[in-house]
DNA sequence: CCCCGTCATGTATGCGCTTACATGCCGTCT
DNA sequence: AGACGGCATGTAAGCGCATACATGACGGGG
């Protein structure tokens, strides 16, 4: 298809030969009639080179195609612009986001982003951080601060900045960029609460080595304590984030023994959703006689019958802040903490005075 | 908080001064006693080491928290154990699911994957596969093969192994892994023919520069062209693919002169879930004087109201099929080259004869 | 008119690793 | 017993680039 546009590279034709390899500096150089230093500085320091020599010098690269190899570069200069992020798994619009604009950011300064993704596993995060720093990262982003201790003393061990995403608990011992989840999900229990709420049922997702799930059945229990509440554990449903397991759980959950929970709590809009879904084929009436929240604030949550009374954070936003803050410590500025983003109540019609 | 553990690892108290480095395999060679091609072949030819010795090194790397850099691996082995993966954003579930069946399978055999968003730009895109060529990729998947000539001009000169994901039409001169869009929708198309439907309406995403819409749009043609219909062009609506957009066309055609369509056909599960928002808010009979189609099977389509008809692609599947078409081309091996995956039409309560 | 500073460029070293080849040892076959 | 082959390991040469330092040209000031 673009045969005819082959020829104008000169050593396309050969890349079938085994002799056939990408052009070097050094090619580009002797094309240019200079030496590999001035190209070399063409590229990283092009106020340091004539500009006809150095518009000599692209032309020339640009025939040849040639591109800095990025291996001998790094080696040189003791210099990747790499840097890493460590999120569960991409498949999620959560870390998918923040992992989007966390990459657009530091892309626009030229540092290219290393994604690994942990599948909720502490050694696969370990591993993949291992890699990471073998690839040279000369910055990371952690979603979640639950970590092996072997991964933080690696990143420590080479210097290495890095920042907590998405979480942001009041004292951790780490920089954060993120929400403080047990803060979010107690103004949500406090909210349900005041509208006179009394008996919780709450769905979430496993909470297995997960610190952001934990914070958020802190959160709801703190609240409840406040009140001389509690929880009660046949109101409690663990499993994967699907709307099914949020049907089956608010099915289970009102055919229990023991009070009707007026409120259900979710861990994400996904199984708060579920369990709307159910509410609806059972024919009970949301929020009448019993009121869902969820979390996350997708936008399907505004258009689900009833709307769902949600929790917002501004995904991008983390991401972003997060790649600005590591951008500061590349340029080893001071580290400027930041204060903790805020989970934004989003009440709509799927809450509602108890019994009303 | 992992201060203790730091004391470990010999050269972490150093991390502070100027002089600290990760440690090199001529430290671990130091170390254990032998020379840095036995540390070498330790960790890349195990076998050609003697057990004792093999040992001794794998603990002393281990105590000195040595991790091989890959930049000096890359430049003396001439490879780079690094993949690209080139998608318009990882903001859309379509995408992230792709990259995240890739990745998985690729990094299991120990392989890098760096990530290049264009943002649906084909200059970005153009310049994104720039970086990842300079890095050094050895493979490169694709979605779309709408892109500048020089895009594959660059790495047909390299001579790097690329297929083109999500994208499968027939005579493509790329290799593909991926189902034929056109066909999709013409086969969607055809099954609303069948239900008696003659007047559609059509919403989609922004067309420019995308070979799967412009495919999609061209199946639904074909459809209608082989019983002589046309769309009208009051009846096409191009924007954003939102739920909101998905709303106000639907508005936008139905308040529209002429004759109203009996369907309408979404270019995704977004904006079809848009429509249907629309026609219950207008109170409009679905599927009874209006069916509406998606594309996709989110996990919602299941359970909008009524539950919407759509067309279902494995995208875990094709991210692992292009996956392991790229693997056996680093292997130099034949490739064999995949039937497209069939697109498969779920239908459910959104369609329905026309004028029931 | 000479000296020295400035600027553009060249020279040459080494970043950390892999690997072809060299070395030396030991066991085995003739 | 001598030769030879196989094996474990060492030696040393780069991989492609950046950069400290050297060089040389040029110009301005004393």
């Amino acid at each position: 298809m673009y045969a005819h546009t082959y020829a104008l590279i000169p050593w396309c034709g050969m890349r079938d030969s085994q002799t056939s390899r990408p052009p070097r500096a050094i090619d580009v150089a002797a094309a240019a009639g200079v030496s590999t230093a001035t190209v070399s500085r063409a590229f990283n320091a092009p106020e340091k080179v004539l500009p006809e020599v150095r518009d000599k010098i692209f032309a020339v690269a640009a025939e040849l195609g040639w591109l800095p190899n990025a291996a001998g570069a790094a080696l040189a200069s003791r210099r990747t612009w790499l840097a890493g992020v460590l999120i569960p798994t991409l498949d999620h619009d959560v870390f998918a986001a923040q992992v989007n604009a966390l990459q657009a950011h530091l892309s626009a300064s030229g540092i290219t982003v290393l994604i690994g993704c942990s599948n909720y596993d502490l050694d696969e995060a370990t591993e993949q951080v291992r890699v990471m720093l073998a690839r040279g990262i000369e910055a990371l982003a952690i979603v979640g601060e639950q970590q092996r201790p072997e991964l933080f003393e690696m990143i420590s061990a080479r210097g290495v900045p890095y920042v907590v995403m998405y979480s942001h608990p009041p004292k951790s011992v780490h920089p954060c960029v993120g929400f403080d989840n047990q803060a979010a999900f107690f103004k949500l229990t406090r909210y349900l609460l005041d509208l006179g709420h009394r008996t919780f049922a709450v769905i979430h997702q496993p909470s297995l080595d997960n610190d952001r799930v934990l914070a958020r059945l802190a959160g709801i229990r703190e609240a409840l304590a406040g009140e001389g509440l509690a929880l009660r554990p046949q109101h409690i449903f663990e499993g994967q984030a699907t709307f099914e397991f949020g049907r089956e759980s608010l099915k289970t959950c009102l055919a229990g023994p023991g009070p009707r929970p007026t409120a259900v709590i979710c861990g994400n809009d996904t199984l708060a959703i579920g369990a709307l879904i159910e509410a609806r084929a059972m024919g009970i009436d949301v929020p009448g006689t019993l009121s869902v929240t969820g979390f996350d604030d997708l936008p399907i949550a505004e258009f689900t019958a009833p709307p769902l009374t949600t929790m917002r954070v501004d995904n991008a936003a983390i991401g972003k802040a997060a790649a600005g803050y590591l951008l500061t410590q590349l340029k080893r500025q001071a580290a400027t903490p930041q204060p903790p983003f805020e989970a934004q109540l989003i009440v709509r019609g799927s809450t509602g005075p108890v019994g009303a």
